[in-house]
DNA sequence: CCGAAAATAT
DNA sequence: GATATTTTCG
């Protein structure tokens, strides 16, 4: 009768396919947003890829929890076996340094690997170093270049995440803005800055050089002990600086490790 | 919108 | 038949 034939308009059905590199990319978003917090839409914006649907990413979501429930027994059965890669110690450090207050003394919790490797990672605070990155660099940029430690800067600058994450900046910006509203972090961060660019705009008037230079009366010489003075507080925060970016840069390293560390287990499944 | 289960396609 | 992806459903 009119009965349509099985397959004459499903000809144009695309089936997505989930390549490797794709699945990095989902991997790293699912992990940057945290395990749990890890939404379908959220990943889906994140991962900024225009030929994503929701219900592909919420299918491949299902299907790599599937995934690491299976890796995780898999990995708790082999845990005997001591197979201490280099990243699995590095793991454990970490976890360990960083996850004290969490003195469980059940040997439970080191059979849970990869969820709970999952979790911590979550935990981490990866956004937070987005946040000050992205406050400092605007500083630095407000600032000129001016200050004889931008080459520190410009380093650091080759942290950003947009390298490792090939994740769009204004993406990466949102998802800070969104989750980061109430860290104490954005108050130090904003203080710094405030800081920063008042001392700046303190020394950088010309006239106050200029003013010390010409001539040495009273006033004058006052003057330049106050533009010493200010120049001492100027150091003084700059190496404060250095060791907030020296911080941040470890705690990016080691967010790095991590996510390579989960790519490296997400692409090598134990069983 | 989310997540689990069912249905399909490869 | 097993696995990957899509669709349905609560």
């Amino acid at each position: 009768m009119m009965n349509k034939k099985k397959d004459e308009k499903k000809k144009k059905v695309v089936r997505l396919s989930w390549s490797q590199e794709l699945h990095d990319k989902f991997v790293v978003a699912v992990n940057l947003l945290g395990f749990e917090k890890a939404t379908p839409k959220r990943i889906l914006e994140l991962m900024n890829d225009g030929k994503l649907t929701l219900e592909n990413v919420s299918s491949h979501l299902q299907k790599y929890k599937l995934h690491l429930k299976k890796q995780s027994s898999c990995v708790a059965k082999a845990n005997q076996q001591v197979s201490v890669s280099a990243f699995d110690r590095q793991f454990h450090n970490c976890q360990i340094a960083s996850a004290s207050h969490h003195s469980d003394n059940n040997a439970q919790n080191l059979n849970d690997s990869a969820n709970d490797q999952l979790q911590f990672q979550s935990a981490s605070t990866d956004l937070d170093c987005e946040v000050i990155f992205s406050t400092l660099n605007d500083t630095t940029n407000q600032q000129g270049h001016s200050m004889s430690t931008n080459s520190t800067f410009n380093e650091d600058q080759d942290f950003n995440f947009g390298d490792f994450l090939q994740l769009e900046d204004n993406k990466i910006m949102e998802l800070t803005d969104e989750n980061l509203v109430e860290s104490h972090q954005v108050y130090d961060t904003n203080q710094l800055k405030s800081r920063n660019s008042c001392i700046a705009s303190s020394v950088g008037s010309p006239e106050d050089l200029g003013a010390a230079s010409s001539s040495s009366c009273n006033r004058c010489s006052q003057q330049s002990a106050e533009i010493a003075k200010l120049r001492q507080e100027m150091a003084a925060t700059r190496e404060e600086s250095r060791q907030m970016m020296e911080l941040v840069r470890g705690m990016i390293a080691k967010q790095n490790m991590f996510m390579q560390a989960v790519l490296y287990r997400s692409s090598h499944p134990m069983c």
